[in-house]
DNA sequence: TATGAATGAGCCTTCATTCAT
DNA sequence: GATGAATGAAGGCTCATTCAT
């Protein structure tokens, strides 16, 4: 009774609550979050309806959970994309190329992260704009950087930040909408010259 | 001898389900779709639960008048703002300006539209997404025109048209959210520039 | 101011009613008692809701009239053809005879009576029950003055007359139900014989 | 270390699926089947609402359960008062004898199952009709066999059958709503002695 | 700790009846 | 008298959350 969580006991503990995220994401990425029930979260997960209230307070606390770890997964692939680079543009580039490749390589994740969790309810939704915001003052921070080196003009960094995200936002939307473009990687190629002449950018 | 439907009493009737309507878009401007419960619009319009369903088939069907009224206003905005030029790109310049005008207007249109409706239901949704397609098509129409004219070179112009509708979106979005920027109309003209950059339109 | 009803508008008021009910008839025919609303019958008799509230006090008051009618043109149909005969046990077999024949003749009255108005709710149930006993109680007066005659031996005839009703009713709700026997008058006679050898009648 | 569903448990459980259904046929006994509300059900057991429909699907799957449940009683008691009996009519007047005791010992499921179910919906009365006719089926059979014996003479058996069946329905609905006959039993033996006499058997 | 049966507020919808026109 | 819009109680059912086991 002295040691009352051991690594192990802990380690098993985390697990569980990864697999109840792991569950609702596969859930939510068919139902919408009105239908995903816990009930149907809990049997995915394996686990009793009760023991899902152990992990999370409520149903809302475990797509707060989602989405933060999505926004996790999402900044960390940004971050190491960033990293190959050391010029703020290249950086900015690869930022979005890293967005756009995961929503590729993770379909489930960007139909839940742009389709259902807006679908959700208020306080879901305001997660989203929170992530939003954060890619956007992101930018904002690479295009301030910009300005200041002479690689574009000046210019209202945040508004051509809001514009630059929700162009790239807009064509992953219509991706997992429509299927089209058929070819979203070479899009982004595409859409991202259009950015670039939209910044003011002589030169790649 | 009966009672008829006078003009008087016709009129009644019409108001009463205008009223329902603006009633249902102020609970909609709080709550989510699912909180959006028919007692509370009933009460709002000053009505009876079952007086609701004398004018709507269901709750569904009252969203998609919603919807469909709100499109109707949106629509007519541009087309009258449009006919003010001869040129194509000040046409769509003009079609922008006026969904921007008619947001700041009517910020609770605005929120239904871009904020509450993608919260709804997936039928719901679905309505919103034929509206931004419908958008995006309306914008490549001119972008296909104005590349036929030599006005901007040749490109994807249904990718050009997901970009500038989806910067405009996020525009307006941003500003509902979080009251940046403050001055929209402003704010509009340089992201109208951001895109004109973007399209390759040299001179306006 | 005088003859506030004058014979002209009380036949006009009596038709409305008749219209009334039969239309109720129709819906009752293809609906059960729940499923017949008082819109779907006001519609079928071409008035308005209201107006029917000016004939009727509330629904079950309609169905109950509706009853009363259906057990008149039965009792009716019965007296006509019992009238044909002398003999108590050829009026007997006469009072039977004319009743499956109208249920033939009027199948959508059989229904109703057979099947629809026992769905419905306790009180209809009830007037059911009292056409049931009265023919049952007429049955046996027809068996206690066959007893009295001596053409059929001393025996318990409210039993006798239960049973011989009874079997009879079975065939035809058997018949509405199944569409078997598929010759519903070829089987009466049978049953008649059935009955016969029944109360004990040697030679018809 | 878990909710263990122990013998205990589970009987528990058992017993209150019981006990909703004889909640239930206690209603049912007094009210229609629309009268018959899932509030005033859960109420009389005991439960809240919800939990009702955690032991039946909805309120259709309830009342398919009480009957089958009582049609299972009928022909128990049926199938084991047969049992005394070697020769076939002998069997057949056990069988009916079998209901008539059951509905005697029991008047709240002859009431449910003569009176009530018939005013359910389509389907419950559907319910009804296969069991009558399952009824009249065992009877020809049994009838079917007496003439291949030769005890009673060839005739269409199941027309006879109909009657037969029919003539001890009409009885006990008519003890049940009137009170009469008093003695339903001896009743009993007045009426099979009709049938026997209608079925053309000479002697016992 | 883990369980899942139990809860009940709340949802959408219907329809017999009323009453202003 | 005739109308039909208005009413609101009541219906069946769902599901996030709790708690005895």
């Amino acid at each position: 009774l002295v040691y009352r969580k051991t690594p192990k006991v802990q380690k098993k503990l985390d697990e569980r609550e990864m697999e109840i995220i792991r569950a609702a994401r596969e859930v939510l990425a068919e139902q919408s979050y009105h239908g995903s029930s816990i009930k149907a979260i809990a049997k995915k997960a394996g686990i009793a309806i009760g023991t899902f209230y152990l992990y999370f307070r409520n149903k809302e606390s475990l797509f707060q959970s989602i989405v933060d770890e999505m926004f996790s997964e999402l900044l960390s692939a940004m971050k190491e994309e960033r990293m190959k680079y050391d010029h703020v543009l290249d950086k900015l580039r690869a930022s979005m190329e890293a967005c756009v490749r995961l929503f590729i390589k993770e379909e489930t994740l960007a139909k839940i992260l742009l389709v259902q969790i807006p679908n959700a309810n208020h306080s879901m939704n305001n997660l989203l704009v929170e992530i939003e915001d954060e890619l956007i003052k992101r930018t904002k921070e690479d295009l301030d950087e910009a300005v200041e080196l002479g690689l574009i003009p000046e210019q209202d960094t945040y508004l051509s930040a809001t514009a630059f995200v929700g162009s790239f936002r807009q064509l992953v939307i219509s991706w997992l909408r429509t299927g089209n473009p058929q070819d979203l990687e070479q899009a982004f190629y595409s859409l991202y010259a259009y950015n670039k002449r939209g910044l003011g950018i002589e030169k790649s």
